[in-house]
DNA sequence: TTAAAAAGCTATAGTAACTACAGGTTCAAG
DNA sequence: CTTGAACCTGTAGTTACTATAGCTTTTTAA
């Protein structure tokens, strides 16, 4: 017989809040576990191995939706290749924006320091977009 | 006479939607401006300072609670260095975090498509964190 | 001057991805 | 057998907006 276990122990197993299990099952992500007799659920390994794989998505910046793509993908034995390369490309352009948004503050604090006491260029710099050196946002 | 300008112009001086105009206000992060004869906001050019001040401060992140304190910091003329220093500490954390996601997502696209078609190596790894190079997630 | 079109108004609901109650039930240990 | 931890459902809150419906005001063109 297989060993079930409690939303609890999966909970443990996966590092996945109890809430957030319930929430994958209401949205159709985690399909619909056993019931105890007293109605709780009851989990097998497989709904461990499916609940990894989207907590490991998750932390890799899938988005929900393209998880469910990528299990839809995977069902059908097939190549989830272009949603990783899709998911490069816009982790690519965060990590330039966020860079460009890191030099600016650094520039910031670095002025604001030179300056003289109670003479903040944060705020400064903040009022007047025209005082930034790179282009931050889109 | 200074110059009013309504909720529209407003729009177009600062590229803000009309509705997140709006929305500011609820929250109480604009100032309510005054009406004119048939209820339409009013707005002078201090207005579009503050909310160019917002759309810059969002542009660099920083989150509307952020904002509000740099707004108490400018009227007590405080220095928002704190602020900054603390945000560019969560960026530089974010970029790193990014950067090892990166590797892996090039990694796992790589791997496929060295592999024999019908083989994807993306869904492997997603299946399995014990299948990555590197340590992303905290 | 007037009629139509554009812009504005409020209030409410929806988005992503959870998180946090409230108020009750079941389960496991002592 | 009792107590307390864990579980249940359902709903509301979070962030920072965005979108809709159904109306009113303002502007423009005939």
């Amino acid at each position: 017989m297989p060993t079930l276990f409690s939303i609890g122990a999966l909970s443990d197993a996966t590092g996945c809040k109890v809430e957030t299990i319930r929430y994958y099952e209401k949205i159709g992500l985690m399909p619909e576990p056993a019931r105890s007799e007293g109605g709780q659920r009851r989990y097998h390994q497989r709904h461990r191995e499916r609940l990894a794989f989207i907590r490991h998505s998750r932390e890799l910046g899938f988005t929900l939706e393209d998880i469910r793509e990528l299990f839809t993908m995977s069902e059908q034995h097939g190549c989830a290749d272009d949603i990783a390369r899709r998911h490069l490309q816009a982790v690519e352009q965060r990590i330039r924006s966020l860079s460009a948004l890191r030099d600016e503050l650094g520039r910031m604090i670095n002025e604001c320091e030179q300056g003289r006491p109670g003479e903040c260029r944060v705020i400064e710099v903040l009022s007047d977009h025209r005082k930034c050196t790179t282009e931050h946002g889109h």
